[in-house]
DNA sequence: TTGTTACCGAACAAACCGTTCTATAAAAAT
DNA sequence: ATTTTTATAGAACGGTTTGTTCGGTAACAA
């Protein structure tokens, strides 16, 4: 690919990740993203059809480089769980956030928006099914399998809101056991 | 109040409603709106500062109905299960899912939007507090309180989203006693 | 060197927003 | 019943945002 376009295009990104932290996504402008980005107006929609392209994009890079790292190996991590609950995987995922690659924490939270969490569950949905069976042993007799999966998914979404929210005092370890605790 | 403002205003209510159940609430123009409701442009602001006004008090009215009612006596209800947990309220609550009211199922999912699942969870967290002693014996010692609270209203609208997407094949008997075994 | 491709920046039509104004009809006050 | 007040419809308006188009320029590839 152009370099003049993988420019671009990360210079896009970045600006938008830089306005999603301040403001919600729906008050965001194109015209705001450009300015930041320093791109022509053009050159934008050279890249993307629309705004929400745009986030879908970006969600799609983002979520998908963190998970595929987190279901391949995870040799970087320390595993001080035992390994029947599957906290390993779960943990991995938090040192992510915990890092604060691109400044995803952010974007889960502020006011930033609906689609970005929709994307992001539509990920960890799959990657819960995929790496399904540890999961399955804690599911309760009664309850159906796809309640569960949501569930399970749902409940990780807002525990990793709840830590940002509050200002992440809280290690990753430590909240990997609050989220064991709930799961 | 004059009676024709009351009859704009509830127009204006109905129509956002319908308009909510087809698209996102991002998407919705003012002049969508006023068609729908017969009312004129000036009319619409005389009532709402903006769209977002405008969501904010419907939210209000249907949440307060909802909530204050659940709150006071729910003798219309069945109480099938004990009192330890407070399944009673849960099952009050789902009651009126079930009815349907005002169509507000069709709000919580849909792509309607973020602003008004973040209302309801205002109001979710505020009952929790409030009949708060019988979810606090749930509560893993190990995890914050403000933590858990979170998480058992997350779950409670998680668990109504996931009722509705599906086509609400379930009783609210039934979906009480999913909630009840996640928590 | 010679094409090719991406970029900038300006200009543009279309859509939407929120405001203002006038005329009319409904409600309230007398 | 008459007068006064108030809510409404509807048109018009300026301002902002959107997404497109086009010509000139600079980076890239052959």
């Amino acid at each position: 690919m152009d370099r003049r376009q993988k420019k671009t295009r990360e210079a896009i990104f970045k600006a938008f990740i830089a306005l999603l932290s301040k403001k919600r996504y729906e008050k965001i402008t194109v015209g705001e993203i450009i300015e930041e980005a320093n791109v022509g107006r053009a050159t934008f929609y050279a890249h993307f059809e629309t705004k929400d392209f745009l986030l879908k994009e970006l969600c799609e890079e983002l979520f998908c480089h963190i998970f595929d790292t987190a279901v391949g190996g995870r040799e970087g991590h320390s595993h001080v769980f035992s390994c029947d609950t599957n906290v390993s995987l779960v943990l991995h995922l938090l040192k992510h956030f915990e890092k604060n690659d691109n400044h995803i924490s952010e974007l889960l939270v502020a006011d930033s928006n609906e689609l970005f969490l929709r994307y992001f569950k539509e990920s960890l949905n799959a990657l819960i099914q995929k790496e399904g069976v540890t999961f399955e042993n804690k599911k309760p007799a009664t309850v159906p399998m796809d309640f569960w999966v949501n569930h399970v998914s749902s409940t990780f979404v807002e525990t990793v809101k709840w830590w940002v929210k509050k200002g992440r005092r809280e290690s990753a370890e430590q909240l990997a056991e609050y989220f064991a605790a709930l799961i």
